[in-house]
DNA sequence: CCAAAAGTGTTACCTATACACCCATGA
DNA sequence: TCATGGGTGTATAGGTAACACTTTTGG
């Protein structure tokens, strides 16, 4: 699973049929339809070695924006979803497959894009540590912190910032920091990615109290052996995205 | 402000270049793009009197579903962005004007409307119930209690169910139940409100000291007169919506 | 004076938090 | 044995829910 796809091959300023734009035909069309994803992975920071939120993004090879980055994107096509589209693009464009993926939001402002009026559904994903780690960097695309980014095309900076918000927002309440992490876990990693993400330390004593009562998680019977003290026990997620969803999901064939 | 405007008149299964659709030009043509919005108003319940939730809905004047009620909405104009849409439609299509406005969520399943692929980017209003009260009725216009819907065109019944989800749910944590009353309004008119979207009984005492801690209202030194017993404070919203989301909101104009 | 809603006070309970403490392992 | 993170116990504070009680009006 390698990030070696050609980056930006559909981008957002699509011709919807292939003909040239110009004022007019642009005033007769409706606006473009498109699709775009942010992906959360963690990944160990570069200073401490403490997980930390990466986010891998697309370079745009044309205009406009070109040379920016931008998040991985493309069309809606006519026989799939709304969500089989996003995953599919978050296929095509990164070789990532997500563990959890939900709707962020429909961005639709008049200036988004200069040349053309683009209304874009974006989703937002999350993967696990073995997918992020596998997925080779290449001149298009590449792997970012997600605090502290660089100006990004149109209005990416912006979207990132809200499904930031987003993220945050569900791990304070539901249980879906187990998305970000593999098949078995410690309790202590769960810690960190709430750590990570939430950007506050909290008390393991309380912590796992918290975890354990909420349920969600079952010991698998194993240990994590070689580390450099008392090995902790390892956990495995036993809920389903349906049920942790404080929301009835809108249902995927309407997405 | 009457709701005397032909229903349907913009339709979701509007062709976007007014030729006729047929099975080749489907697949050629990128999914139409429609705005819905789903209208929340108090009226008094037929039977108790007391205050319940209702919505308008505007019946189907050619098929698909001819003849059935769907949500008001209709197509997104060049030169508007989707929130500006959606308050536009709703004035069209109801007269009405809403007092909270917000983005719902973009159902684009693939049968979601027989003939056509169609993407609804759905928003979700309140209005206060002066508005609701002169919003005439008229032949294919006319307010349903939110509870108890009779089958609707499209997926209308589901997304319908969503926006109530919703509203409970922000009505649950944020102070958005005064967008559903007037200027001013008494501590237990406001105790009404979440009685009838969230559907319990609420202790008056404890209610009135949560709401006076959070904030966001003040006394406007007036007084309501001609109750049977001893006249209640009347109290004014002093919150915006900008300050009440706990999101931050994507900007109105990327909406 | 009585009924009923407005408004205040008090108490029990629940849960998040802080932190003291023991346990198990590598070095 | 010591250092360190894994894991348990316990006291305290803050907030919610239940409900007794006083106040103020119309009839």
């Amino acid at each position: 699973m390698t990030l070696t796809k050609e980056a930006g091959r559909y981008g957002m300023e699509r011709q919807p049929f292939a003909s040239a734009a110009n004022v007019s035909e642009r005033l007769a069309q409706p606006p473009a339809l498109a699709i775009s994803t942010v992906i959360f992975a963690l990944r160990p920071s570069e200073a401490s070695g403490r997980p930390t939120l990466w986010l891998p993004l697309v370079r745009r090879i044309r205009e406009p924006f070109q040379g920016l980055w931008a998040l991985p994107g493309g069309p809606l096509t006519q026989a799939e979803s709304l969500q089989d589209a996003a995953a599919r693009n978050l296929q095509d464009t990164t070789g990532l497959a997500p563990s959890y993926l939900e709707q962020l939001y429909a961005f639709g402002g008049l200036h988004r894009s200069p040349s053309q009026r683009v209304v874009s559904i974006v989703y937002w994903a999350m993967v696990q540590p073995t997918e992020a780690e596998m997925a080779q960097e290449s001149e298009n695309v590449k792997w970012f912190r997600a605090d502290g980014l660089e100006t990004l095309a149109f209005d990416h900076n912006q979207i990132v910032d809200y499904a930031l918000w987003r993220l945050r927002n569900k791990m304070a309440y539901g249980p879906i920091a187990y998305h970000l992490l593999g098949e078995t876990f410690t309790l202590a990693q769960v810690r960190e990615v709430y750590e990570a993400v939430l950007d506050r330390t909290m008390d393991p004593a309380n912590f796992r109290r918290q975890l354990k009562q909420t349920a969600h998680i079952e010991p698998t019977g194993e240990y994590l052996q070689g580390g450099k003290h008392r090995p902790p026990r390892l956990y495995r997620y036993t809920g389903n995205i349906a049920e942790d969803s404080p929301a009835p999901h809108p249902r995927a064939d309407n997405a």
